[in-house]
RNA sequence: CGGGGUGUAGCGCAGUUGGUAGCGCACCUGGUUUGGGACCAGGUGGUCGCCCGUUCGAGUCGGGUCACCCCGACCA
């Protein structure tokens, strides 16, 4: 029997190493030795690949297409957009060299000093810069427009702090470059794709997002407006999950994106880009998973139903073995993925907890009680509820409770998230409360100086102007001068 | 870059007043087990982060250095 297991650490002791824990025990990723690297192994690979699969649809849906930029850029590109640059050198990782030499003891390599780069090259942080410099070549008339193009890359961000998938100094992602002849029409493609992005965040990865607008602030360097989706984390924190900006001319500009109307004149081009990345790994770990491990929606998890069987010998395997062949057969059928896990170096008690951790959604058992019986147990791993079934059926049985727990998680984290929403007017209160985690809905006069004080007083910013909240009256509960919105404050990862 | 902490087996750790390194997990072999993380027996595995010093002798004492982790500033 059990003795002194190695379990997780529990949520409520300390949040931060508990996913972290989580992350490494679940199989997902772990820190690489390079600096603020991160290895993704390919059980959390799987689960990545499947959220890009849906993603590249919903944005084909819409008439994009994919394409490939490279990783450098001429640094003389990155200082063309004034502002995009501030946002980003310092974090920039550059190329200076292109080639080594052996060192003078032959044991080891050395920079070669002669190799110097003329005009060094940084690697990619985001790819505006690369992407609008194509542009120019690409676009010529308004016939030419919109241009609609997306693509799966790294990027390397130079970090001071960094989390496994939440914070990595180079991390995974897909990032959406879209031209267009109009002002309106480009605004509207931003505020899409961050439809695209809530749709895919709620009803795939059952993880409810408030969709705002950032202030000026906050927003994405370069960016006129930038529009989020806010997720509360299972601490109260927010984690920005996507974003999508609308540039403007800053680009077309920048790079002389240039097109004749169609009355003959001269216009420059109007920018959107958009992107999530591997932190969406983060925010599904976050949002579902409790003190046994993760939690996978059904629609994201890589293995949506795992057979355990029991025996006390080859003979009874064998008869598990047969009975479970067409049950995998028929949920095959189905569309659902299912593992057999009849492994003889692992006992079943080991197998319930380990794919637990894996957050497996549901788990059915079949030993020899139950081929006497023709029964299963069934565990649904949302509730950790066992209840035992009759066989006949059970692949329907299984497939209605799949979406039922795809819906339940939802509808778990948005009961949380909503009870954790305060409307809030008094900045004394506010910063009692704003310690212990949650969204605050408060009254701003939209200045930045009440901003600043917030975050220095407080660590919290403002998130987002949420878009279909309430939007009740107020004074600001900092400057005391009228508000111009309700905004949401928060703590944030 | 500031403040704190840690470096000893693949992982988690112990190591007394300095005397030549140990425990748990994992791994390998054999057997018994299998309805909630199995047990017994045997076995493999270490330049104690690195450098210099003190000493007959350093994981242990002194100086330096590097790396990593946590808390801030930066951020998808």
């Amino acid at each position: 029997m059990a003795k002194e297991l190695d379990f997780l650490t529990k949520r409520s002791e300390d949040y931060s190493r508990w996913y972290n824990e989580l992350v490494v025990k679940a199989d997902l990723a772990e820190q690489s030795d390079v600096r603020g690297c991160m290895i993704i192994k390919p059980y959390g690979y799987a689960i990545w690949e499947k959220m890009q699969r849906i993603l590249d649809d919903m944005f084909k849906e819409t008439g994009v297409q994919n394409a490939y930029f490279p990783l450098l850029i001429p640094k003389s590109f990155l200082s063309k957009e004034a502002e995009h640059v501030e946002g980003f050198a310092k974090e920039c990782a550059v190329v200076t060299h292109y080639r080594l030499k052996t060192n003078d003891t032959h044991d080891g390599v050395v920079v070669d000093p002669a190799a110097r780069l003329e005009e060094e090259l940084i690697i990619r942080p985001t790819s505006e810069t690369i992407i609008w410099n194509t542009f120019r070549n690409w676009i010529h008339s308004y016939r030419d427009l919109p241009v609609l193009c997306n693509q799966w890359c790294n990027v390397m961000r130079w970090e001071m702090r960094t989390r496994l998938f939440l914070r990595t100094s180079e991390f995974l992602w897909q990032e959406g470059h879209t031209a267009h002849a109009t002002r309106e029409e480009a605004e509207a493609r931003a505020r899409q794709m961050l439809g695209v992005y809530a749709d895919f965040a709620e009803n795939y990865m059952a993880v409810p997002v408030i969709r705002g607008v950032k202030s000026e602030t906050e927003r994405f360097a370069g960016a006129l407006d930038t529009y989020t989706i806010e997720a509360m984390m299972q601490d109260g924190k927010a984690l920005q999950s996507g974003t999508s900006h609308f540039l403007g001319q800053n680009f077309g500009k920048a790079f002389d994106v240039t097109f004749m109307d169609e009355q003959n004149e001269r216009q420059y081009a109007w920018a959107t880009s958009w992107g999530v990345s591997t932190r969406l790994m983060g925010a599904l770990i976050m949002t579902h998973s409790d003190d046994n491990g993760l939690v996978l929606p059904p629609a994201l998890a890589p293995i949506q139903v795992v057979i355990v069987p029991i025996y006390k010998n080859q003979e009874q395997l064998a008869r598990v073995d047969a009975a479970v062949a067409p049950i995998v057969e028929e949920l095959k059928r189905k569309g659902i993925s299912v593992k057999y896990d009849n492994a003889d170096n692992k006992r079943p008690g080991f197998k319930f907890a380990d794919y637990e951790l894996k957050g497996v959604p549901v788990r059915l058992v079949l030993g020899a009680r139950d081929l006497d019986n023709g029964t299963v147990e069934v565990m649904r791993r949302d509730t950790l509820e066992k209840e035992t079934r009759q066989l006949e059926g059970i692949a329907a049985e299984v497939e209605t409770l799949l979406a039922d727990i795809q819906r339940n998680i939802f509808e778990k984290a948005r009961a949380y998230r909503d009870s954790r929403i305060y409307e809030c007017d008094n900045y004394e209160e506010f910063k009692q409360r704003v310690k212990n985690g949650g969204f605050f809905l408060c009254p701003w006069d939209g200045t930045a100086e009440t901003e600043a004080r917030i975050k220095e007083e407080t660590q919290a910013t403002i998130r987002c102007v949420p878009f279909g909240m309430k939007q009740t009256p107020g004074t600001d509960m900092v400057s005391g001068r009228p508000s111009v919105a309700r905004v949401i404050i928060a703590r944030s990862y």
